[in-house]
This record gives structure tokens, sequence and C-alpha cells, in this order.
DNA sequence: GCATTTAGTGTACATATGTACGCAGCGGGC
DNA sequence: GCCCGCTGCGTACATATGTACACTAAATGC
């Protein structure tokens, strides 16, 4: 009965079904967003990309492995994100109150992506292979930022960013557009709005 | 021969052992701090205070207890810190040089403890019950920082000290103290130290 | 001094987990 | 048309984990 349902049930065809690791880790991201890394287990991991379990062994082998996939690919998403709003950014646009609109955009429209994109980002702090993957990710939040102002001002904005992704997370009543925009400008060096 | 080693190898006389609840939630700390979230058990906490597993399930019963204390007393020791740092502030001190001291401080001689204070701060994005404990820090910061500045510039520097901790704990080469101090000098409205 | 109460433990158990490994089915060589 | 190698999977197993619970021993009232 094992071995007929090999051939029976099986969820697409053997060998070769490419996009099953992306599938993995794409479902790898969903599980830390839900439960976060602690509930990063290959079998939880499995389930929710509907794949068995030897399935993500084999293409991940060790939990590092996923975790480590799952921070480069939320990581990537994360920046492409940013990137694609610094890309829509009009030349004379207000940018410290866009910046806040992009938290709130963070926080609203792409919560659990947001949550386990920072999620990762800390884990690194305990997973020696992450690290240079927050790094990274730090350097293009900066150098994104950077590019619209200053490079300077681009590494004070990194983590300013970070910073107010996390609190406005944690924070009841989450801080309003408005007040974050308050504090982006006033951080930049401070004349109220054109 | 169990029931001997009961009496034979107690660590502490039995009941009344005051203050082991206390180093259970030491040894809790210690566990995130160097295996982070996932790595706090009941087991691995019971082994580093060194009391029988069946004490830690009865100081606190669920893993939540555990992660709730871990956090509690993290972020307690944490803004005692900061506390005392402002305290010993002279009235006319270069603040963002001492903040940047301070980052750096909680990085070099704190690292563990400000790496285990910050992966509890996180895991509140999955606990719902740890969230008031999260938020309770920030709002500590932002009026350490806010008494020494203004309100509103509190709330500027905490999410940028707490972004600028984790980068940096993180980047290689981490920043420097005057690198740090430049930044936040610029954040706070710029002019140059005295 | 003795009984009662209650704090504190050791142990046992069901379940979840990481991982090793034998086997199936597809793609090439001839 | 047949065989072989290799990718990919299902299963099994040893171990770790949360938690319940029976039991000990100090403290307390009298």
């Amino acid at each position: 009965m094992a071995v007929s349902s090999n051939t029976g049930q099986r969820r697409a065809r053997g060998p070769n079904d490419p996009g099953r690791r992306d599938r993995i880790a794409e479902a790898a991201i969903r599980i830390v967003a839900e439960r976060g890394v602690p509930g990063l287990t290959h079998r939880a991991v499995a389930a929710a990309a509907d794949v068995p379990v030897g399935s993500t062994t084999y293409h991940f082998a060790t939990l590092d492995d996923l975790l480590s996939v799952a921070l480069h690919e939320a990581s990537q998403r994360n920046i492409a994100q940013i990137r694609e709003w610094a890309d829509d950014l009009a030349p004379d646009a207000d940018f410290a109150a866009e910046l806040a609109a992009l938290v709130r955009l963070q926080l609203d429209s792409r919560h659990s992506a947001t949550t386990a994109a920072y999620d990762l980002y800390v884990a690194a702090l305990h997973y020696p292979s992450l690290r240079s993957a927050s790094a990274a990710w730090d350097e293009a939040l900066a150098e994104i930022f950077g590019s619209r102002t200053d490079p300077e001002m681009g590494r004070i904005l990194a983590p300013l960013f970070a910073g107010l992704v996390l609190q406005a997370s944690l924070a009841d009543p989450s801080p309003s557009r408005r007040q974050l925009e308050a504090w982006i400008r006033r951080a930049m060096g401070g004349s109220p709005a054109p």
C-alpha cells in the first residue's frame, strides 16, 4: 500500500518539477511570517508548500539552509519593493513624506512579508551564515536612500527606517503617516514641508 | 536508586530556595543570548540554571511564560543601563557623542545581553503576549532620550538608536564611535561638536 | 511533638523533529 | 528498443521536547 501511493497520489510528475525549489523557499517565508523562526521546521515548510518532507530535505538539507534561503528571498523582495518605490519617486517629491508613506505601506499592505523579513534579519544575530545577507540588506537600504539624498544621509535613514518599522509594528496605536513624516523630516534636517 | 538520588544530590534545600525563580529567569536570558529564541526550551534553561526540569515547568508552566519573563528581565536591564548612562551625563555633555558611546558600550561590553534583548524585542512580532513589553521598552527609550533633548527628539532617537545597534551588530566592520557620532549629530540637527 | 498544608521535584509519556537511506521513475547512450 | 545513471521522494528511526502527575520534605498551627 505504501508503494502504490507513491505513484498514485503524486502531486507533480516525479523528477523535473522546475520551480519546486522556489515554491519551497516561498513556503519557508510564509512559515516564518506566521510562526516566527522557531516555527521553521522541515515538516512545516513541506506542509505549506504541499510537497513531501523528503523534498524539503533534498533541496535544503539542513535547517540553516532553509533559514538562509528564506532570508535571502525575503530581503530581496523587501529591497525590490523599496527600489520600486524609489523608482516611482518624482524628482521633486517630498522625500520625508514619501518615506513615511513607505513605512506605512510596509506595515499595512505587506505586513506579514515585512514581519518575516525583520525576523530573519534579527535571526542573523545568532546564525553566522546569515550575517552577510543581513548586512547586505542594510547596505542596499543605505544605498537606495542615499542616492535620493546624499550617501551620509542614506546611512542615517537606513537604521532609522528599520527602527521605525519595528517600533511602529509593535506600538499600539501605531504612529500615523503624518507622525512618521514629521519625525523623518526633522531627522533629515528639518524644514517644514514645501 | 532513583529515590536516594533525590535526597543525595540535591542542589539546594528543597522547598524555600528563594531566588531560584530569579536564577531561572537569568538562565533564560543567557540561553536566548547564546542560541536565540528557538533555543529556549525548558530543558536548556534547566541545565543552564542547574535546576531540575520540573523546577522550570513549576515556576514557568509554558514556554510563553519563559519567553515573557526573559523579555521583561532583559528589557528592564537594558533600560536600567541606559538610565544609568543618562544619570551620569553631565548637564553640558555633548549628547551626540555620548549617545554614540552608549551604542558602542552596548555592543562591546554588553554584547550578549544586548543581543538577547533585541532578539526578544523582535520575537514580540509573533507572540502577542510580549507586545506590550516591547512597546514599553520603546516608550522608556523615547522618554529617557527625550528628557535630555525634547520629547519629539526622543521619539526620533529611540528608533534610530535601536536601528543603529542592530545594524552595527551585523555590519562588518562595525561602525566606529566617531562614525556613529557623526550620524547621530546630523540626525539631531547637525552643528559640529562644541 | 504531631498533623496538615503547600512548595518543589523526579519521572514517564505522547508527540514532534532532524536526518539517513533504499527505491522509483525519467533522460541519455548505444 | 534496451540499459544505466541520476534526480527526487517516502519512510523509518533515534532523539529532543512539552507537559502531567505522583511523591517528597520543609513549614506552619496547635
